[in-house]
DNA sequence: ACCCATTTTTAGGCATACCTAAATATTACT
DNA sequence: AGTAATATTTAGGTATGCCTAAAAATGGGT
């Protein structure tokens, strides 16, 4: 299986394990409108590789392996969510961008979005250019940056080197 | 065909038309490390739809419709590319993450990063922040923001309300 | 405990994007 | 111009992730 199917599925099963056993086929098959006889086949496929305990008419449960997968990939699903949030990008859409991204983007990447997303979240204040860009991508209008804030950030930007 | 597909193919004839006239099978098949029967299929299917002037044992070149969706994929590639290198991803990882996320973001979402790369370019300086990003990406170290740095931009960012 | 509705699985199919092996076209050389 | 080497295509095959239709298992109501 593609990492994007495994991650996707365990992710969604994942999900649905919440308030109950076992996640049945069903589920899923509402979950993402499509015939629940493929998601017999994916769980089939889950069971032999090892990310789900799957049996005939029950449903299934993830495994620690499994479990490890569906946390890490939601873990960069919401981060990603929160990095394009942070840009501007409206919420349906990063949700959306996210969903892809995740499967993607390999772990430097991610690395760096995370740091991102920690250093504007810790700061005291929105960070002033950032509120520019989103400024700037609702409206279309770029403001100038206002000159003192320019020499205050070149001060610190030659000092620290 | 998947989108993904057609903008890969697309973009890479594109590629190799440059300094000749035609692009053959075993040009695709051995940039991409692929058989040349599998080209021959492909050229069959963009044929069809319409991306390239293919005739059987003399290559294809991209029709208008092709040109433009490799341009266009090609822009969304570099754009991505100096994202990620802003943000202080490396370059090999940068290219080949780029690479992914051009077929998959949405065009707000591509808007919204077209602006930040603009407003960062533009900037007279690299913005502090974003210095402090590449460094904590670089070595783990995550500096203190300079107080008198976040009162400046405290100010313009109430004023500009 | 039995039957009927619902859920789930099985079996067989389809498109995509790749493969290999064999056939055929092109080209380059003498 | 004929032939050998190379390039390209055809034919047939594979895995993936979906589908439909039909068979089989489950479970709730009486």
């Amino acid at each position: 299986m593609r990492k994007k199917t495994i991650e996707d599925y365990v992710e969604l099963v994942y999900d649905l394990q919440k308030g109950k056993k076992r996640v049945h086929t069903n589920d899923i098959a509402s979950a993402l409108k499509i015939n629940p006889a493929s998601v017999t086949e994916i769980f089939q496929k889950l069971n032999e590789e090892g990310y789900v305990n799957y049996e005939k008419y029950s449903g299934a449960t993830l495994t620690e392996k499994g479990k490890k997968v569906a946390k890490a990939t939601k873990k960069r699903h919401d981060i990603l969510t929160e990095f394009l949030l942070l840009l501007g990008v409206d919420k349906k859409t990063a949700e959306e961008d996210a969903c892809e991204m995740e499967h993607i983007l390999q772990p430097s990447t991610m690395d760096t979005v995370i740091k991102f997303v920690e250093i504007v979240k810790h700061c005291q204040i929105t960070p002033y250019w950032l509120e520019r860009l989103k400024r700037y991508v609702k409206t279309g209008k770029l403001s100038k940056c206002p000159p003192e804030l320019v020499d205050a950030c070149l001060k610190h930007a030659t000092t620290s080197k």
